[in-house]
Formats: structure tokens, sequence, C-alpha cells
DNA sequence: GTTTCGACTATTATCGTATTTTGGTCGGCA
DNA sequence: TGCCGACCAAAATACGATAATAGTCGAAAC
């Protein structure tokens, strides 16, 4: 077995799921319809995948690999922290609504056992960490004094819990409340040093 | 009928079904139940509601007036914006968790229809006005300079929907999310203007 | 040896129905 | 006017039968 054909096939597996999930949810699709899907057996998927749990965690893995690439493009893109963090919100935001099966995650739709429990906090502990990051940076670039460098975890945490409560909030009021809106959160989020 | 004995007797509902409800759940909680604890007949209690719903909605009103009262008592006694939005949230946070029937609430732990969609949104619009006042009155003394008037009402239910988040996080971790934390929001969600 | 498959199993979900529970009504009693 | 027991209709529950589905296994195909 090489590992590009076996990753080959698996990438077949997690496209057909991922259409899947999409449309129909965790629950309502079957490994049969992903393995005829692809044209397989579904015994078949079974000696790539141990379970159908593997399956769509792989599916959500990919959807999150995406959106994190893309916004950590676009946060590149930005010098100040200011900026940065704007970025942030509005690429963490408009990819979450894209990746519906990752969106359901957020909202907490899917109550299987082993996902609220690890994947959520997943996220939150990755998100915190990467906003530690750039608050760290800008500590380092002088952009962001006013705050205890030994606070900025919790700060990390409180920012992403905080803009995840928001993200929710949107996608449960469907467009009523505004990306333009979501913008101006940075502005409250992070206390400025010219003010 | 006197006002007074009327109030009496739905007093002693309320007190009865307060508790079921807090214990059982608005589901597993039945009228007969919280007929008997208070020595009356179910029948009895239709003369004063009309139906389950508006017993539970009353015992909701009780405990958010329990809240408020307590909140606002406690905000006043503050002088500056920032003291008073810490004392706020922590007091909010506090009495949310006594509360366990609004604490319900807020986690969306009832999936009952009329509640969801009034109740919640009920409780983000009242915070909201309450919270814009606040940060109004900080724009009055100029202690709260660099928001726009006009965008205040954004602010004020941004910063009530990121906190109930919070608030909403740290129950599900239950006290891994420490109140000494949530202190320190404050510092976070309002720019100040003295740096 | 690796990958695929069809047949098989055990578990879970679904359905139809009988039974119970429970929210809510009503007439009458104090 | 305030209260109750008897009553009803609708919803929840229980349960057995049936169907759907996750996962296994041995063998065939490559």
């Amino acid at each position: 077995m090489e590992a590009s054909k076996d990753s080959v096939v698996k990438n077949e597996i997690i496209d057909s799921a991922q259409k899947l999930f999409k449309q129909f949810g965790l629950k309502k699709t079957t490994m049969d319809e992903i393995a005829s899907a692809c044209g397989k057996a579904k015994s078949t998927l079974y000696h790539y995948y141990k379970s159908k749990e593997e399956v769509f965690d792989d599916v959500l893995s990919k959807e999150m690999l995406g959106l994190r690439i893309l916004v950590d493009k676009n946060v590149k893109q930005k010098k100040t922290l200011h900026d940065k963090l704007k970025m942030y919100f509005e690429t963490f935001h408009k990819e979450a609504l894209n990746k519906l099966n990752l969106y359901r995650i957020l909202k907490q739709e899917i109550q299987a056992e082993f996902i609220n429990t690890n994947r959520f906090s997943d996220v939150i502990m990755f998100e915190t960490n990467y906003v530690q990051n750039m608050l760290l940076e800008g500590v380092k670039k002088g952009e962001f004094t006013n705050v205890k460098e030994e606070d900025i975890g919790l700060y990390s945490e409180v920012i992403v819990v905080a803009f995840l409560g928001l993200v929710r909030y949107s996608v449960e009021r469907d467009g009523e409340f505004e990306i333009e809106n979501l913008r101006k959160i940075t502005d409250i989020l992070i206390p400025r040093v010219f003010t």
C-alpha cells in the first residue's frame, strides 16, 4: 500500500461524505450512501476508516483546515493588530457559514457525545492560541500595551468565546445581525492605545 | 376577589412551582405535582393561571425580577462606568447560576417554542437597553468618548451577546472558568479613555 | 499482499398500537 | 368567589414487530 494511493482514496471518500453530510447532516447520512456516492462498497470504507465518526471527524478536519488556511492568509496580509483582528473576525465568520458541517458544530446542533466534548473545545483552544499569538505580536510591536502579559492567555480565551457567542447569535438570526456590525467588534474587544 | 388575597395564593403557587421546576425542569414537572405541593387541587391552579406555560413564565419573571433588582442595586453603588460594568457582569453571572430556571433559559436547555423565541431575545433586549443606558451615562460624564454615539446601540448589543456567550461557557465548564476571570472582561469590552 | 466486495450479524431506529399520563375544562359544592 | 372531583382530549409512554444501518469477516480480484 502506497501512502499516496491510500490518501487519494481517502480523499474520494471524504469528498463524497462532505457533500452528503452537508446536505443531510451526520445522522441522516448512511455509510451505504457515502460508499455508493464514491462508487465503492460499504465494507471498503471500513478499510480506510474504522467508524462513521472517524469519517465525519475527517470531514470536519478538512473544513477546519480550509477555513484556517483562508483565515491565516487574510490575516497575514494585514499589518496592525487592529486590522488583523478585524480580518480574523470577518473571515472566520464568513467561512464558518460556508462550511456547513463546521457551522453545525459551532451551533452545537449535532448532539453526538464524541463531538461536543472534544471538537468544540478543540476549536476554542486552537483559536485561543491563534489569537494569543496575534496579541503577543501586538505587544512586541508596542501596539498593545495596556494589558499585563500574564493576562494575555485569559484575554485571548475571553475574546474567542465572546466572538463565538456572537457568531452563533448572528447565525441564529440569519442575517439580521449584519457582518458590517461584526467588523466593529474589534473596536470593542481590543482597547486601543492610540485614541 | 381581593387583589391582595389573589396575589397571596399566586405567590404560593409560584413558590411551589419554582422549587419543582428547579429540581425537575419544565417538562418533568406536572400541574398535579405543583397543585399538591401547595395543597390545592389541580383545577384550582387554573383559576389563577390559564396554562402551565403561564405558570412557568411567572416563575421566570420572578427570578428575573430578583436578579435585576440585585444587579441594579449593586451597579448603582458604583460610580464609574468601568466599575459599574464590572459589577454588572459579576452580579449577573453569579445570580444567573443561582436562578436555575433562568439559567436554563440562558443555556437554551429548554426547547419549548414559546420560550426560545420570546424569552431569550427578551432578555437580550432588556439587557442591551440596560447596558446602553450605562454607556450613554458614561458618554455624558465624559468617561467614554472614543465611540460614536450612534454606534452605542450596537455596542451594547455586542457586549450583551458576547457576555452571555461567556456566561454560557463558564456555566458549561462549571467553575473551570473562574469568576475572577470574568471581572477582567470589562477591561476588554470597554476601551478606556485614560490609559 | 493489498484492495475490494458481498454476505452476515448485532445493534439501533422506526412503526403501529395499546395504555397511561397529563394539560386543560366543566358543573357543582361551600 | 374560591375550590374541588370528575371528566375529556391530546400528548407521552410502553412495547413488540419490522426495517434500516453500523460494523465484521472470509474470500475473490488485482
